[in-house]
RNA sequence: GGACGCGUAGCUCAGCUGGAUAGAGCAACUGCCUUCUAAGCAGUAGGUCAGAGGUUCGAAUCCUCUCGCGUUCACCA
């Protein structure tokens, strides 16, 4: 029940009918693309504040107040008005009667699991792709955030009725692959009792590749080199993928990530997709064979003007257009990724998003350009950008280098903090921010910790009933009229804006929005709270009143409902007892 | 050099796709509480939204240019 929406729905009936009996002749379209119903940013203004008047003031050549005051009586019919006020440059405030906000409470406590329901996504499909971490080591800092933001969005918009594909693309491939394997293979022989000295520059010198090793060692014995070579890679590169994936996906697990779907890379190759494009590509006349200009800004004579088959990916707003195959006529990366984007075009059946990392924005457009030209612009792609994590210990940066093996692993910081930790810290910051991550900051139990903040207001709800000596489920909705203090209201005003979070967070593909509403929310609550020291008659729980304790434990009710909420669509547990 | 992103209070950041007097949290200053509902509370001050133009009823938000920072740029993956 988004109060705004509905009110919005009001205002554009209204629309209608003032067009009808004004005999004003406009055109409702641009107008009804701009109409706007929101709270107001200060609360003097009223309970929700429309422009429609100043929208009307160009096709009715009047003056926005003019048309405000026209306006005011179909506005004063609508359900529940208190108050109608034209107030600044042509703004309509609807200010609405007190019972709105007691009866609101009341339809959501009846409701407690679908109050906020909204059908934005209509059931539709949507494919989200995140984390896709490369195959040779375990997920660091870097991908948690990924991780953290492509999840929480995924339930996000499962929430508001999406159908969520969850997918991890594996890129078990390609030129990284050769050094893997021929990482693991050093630790075969190792196994094997040689000794390796040290793991050459440009390799893995992970110690969880050791755990290849023998496995290997253990299948084949001595003899391994024995086989063909191709034999050997294949062989080792299984191992070694279904070693390291294993590990990803247990962390992943530990992190609270479930993914839907994982999709090889190697698999896209040795398919027919790349001939599918091709095909697709030539058909539409987007291929040709040519040289590119060397970049501005680089030395022309260390540049290699060579013959390339390309993909007009300018055609669709990229700067260049793009290779599809190296000069020895394998594919390239850009290629087998089209293929894959087609792939997921062809299963999803929907809208596609991709969660990359910092250092992938330049790949952006030209994503956009082949899933535009592959689907015939029939299919959108967002690519949203996680910005870097800087690990930090009591605010000093945590210096990483793999070589020097203090290198922070995800595994390592869950369990040092805690997942739920993790999960809300990282989306603490828009995504394409980047974060400061202190380990001692974001465990620490005061209010300057968000997390601590949050859950403390939950666990203080939950608290307040054990006081009350009542169990939260035993509450009856009775007397919820009471609830007629200002503080009161204004926090059953914020908690009606919930729904409306909820929607602009999915629309916007920005699941922080969650978390600073949540922040907010504990932060009126806590003051509130924080009142009652000063002023018995503000308490929670008064003294020889029943009635008003009753009322006033339903709107506690109502920020632990609306906080766990938020929670669970970040995935945390929230905390009753601290 | 090009492309993309960023620039908001001393610091860290929000800002609802163009709305009203630009908001939080730290830090600072000023009080309050030395407790029981729980890890303090309340208040004050702090701004040319990098700068300059433009678009319009109206701009932190859109466009152009300038400055500063970052990322990125070939057949890598």
């Amino acid at each position: 029940m988004n109060i705004y929406k509905i009110y919005f729905n009001y205002i554009i009936e209204l629309l209608d009918k003032f067009k009808l009996e004004s005999k004003h002749n406009f055109d409702n379209s641009e107008i009804l693309k701009k109409i706007t119903l929101e709270p107001p940013k200060n609360n003097i203004n009223g309970d929700m504040s429309t422009n429609l008047a100043m929208l009307l003031s160009k096709s009715l050549k009047l003056n926005p107040k003019e048309i405000a005051n026209k306006l005011k009586p179909y506005i004063l019919k609508l359900p529940n008005i208190a108050l109608v006020d034209i107030a600044g440059p042509g703004f309509i405030n609807i200010t609405l009667k007190q019972s709105t906000w007691s009866d609101f409470i009341k339809n959501m406590l009846l409701n407690p699991q679908n109050w906020d329901k909204q059908n934005i996504g209509k059931g539709q499909n949507i494919n989200l792709e995140y984390v896709s971490a490369n195959p040779t080591g375990p997920l660091h800092a870097g991908h948690a955030r990924g991780a953290v933001f492509g999840d929480a969005l995924a339930s996000l918009l499962d929430e508001v009725g999406y159908k969520v594909i969850r997918e991890y693309y594996i890129n078990d491939a390609g030129s990284q692959i050769e050094k893997l394997v021929e990482s693991s293979l050093l630790r075969y022989d190792e196994c094997n009792g040689q000794d390796i000295k040290e793991i050459p520059n440009g390799l893995y010198p992970g110690e969880y590749l050791k755990d290849v090793g023998k496995q290997l060692f253990k299948k084949y014995g001595k003899n391994l080199k024995q086989k063909s070579k191709k034999d050997v890679f294949d062989l080792v590169r299984k191992v070694s993928i279904e070693v390291i994936m294993k590990m990803i996906k247990k962390d992943l697990s530990k992190l609270g990530v479930k993914m839907d779907v994982f999709t090889s890379e190697k698999n896209i190759i040795s398919g027919n997709l790349l001939t599918d494009i091709l095909t697709l590509l030539e058909n539409k006349n987007l291929t040709y064979y040519g040289t590119l200009d060397p970049p501005k800004g680089i030395d022309p004579n260390t540049w290699v003007k060579r013959q390339q088959f390309l993909f007009k990916s300018s055609n669709f707003g990229d700067d260049l257009d793009r290779a599809l195959k190296k000069s020895d006529g394998s594919w390239t990366y850009f290629a087998t990724d089209m293929a894959y984007h087609l792939d997921k075009i062809n299963r999803t059946n929907g809208d596609l998003i991709n969660v990359l990392g910092a250092d992938h924005t330049g790949y952006i457009s030209r994503i956009n350009a082949a899933v535009n030209a592959l689907s015939n612009g029939s299919i959108t792609i967002d690519t949203k950008v996680c910005a870097l994590v800087n690990l930090m210990e009591n605010g000093n940066p945590i210096k990483m280098s793999k070589r020097a093996g203090n290198f922070v692993t995800l595994s390592d910081i869950i369990d040092a903090v805690g997942k739920d930790v993790i999960r809300f810290i990282m989306l603490t910051r828009r995504n394409d921010q980047s974060l400061d991550f202190d380990f001692k900051k974001v465990t620490e139990k005061s209010k300057d910790n968000p997390v601590f903040y949050v859950q403390y207001a939950h666990a203080r709800c939950n608290s307040i009933f054990k006081s009350a000596e009542i169990l939260e489920e035993n509450l009856s909705v009775e007397n919820i009229d009471l609830l007629s203090g200002n503080d009161e209201t204004e926090l059953i005003k914020f908690i009606s804006q919930w729904p409306r979070t909820l929607e602009l967070a999915a629309k916007n593909h920005e699941p922080h929005r969650i978390c600073y509403y949540l922040i907010e929310l504990s932060s009126m609550f806590h003051t509130l709270w924080n009142k009652g020291k000063d002023n018995l008659n503000v308490k929670f729980i008064v003294e020889n009143d029943v009635k008003l304790t009753n009322a006033r434990l339903l709107l506690v009710k109502a920020v632990a409902l609306t906080i766990r909420k938020g929670l669970s669509i970040l995935k945390i547990k929230p905390i009753f007892e601290m």
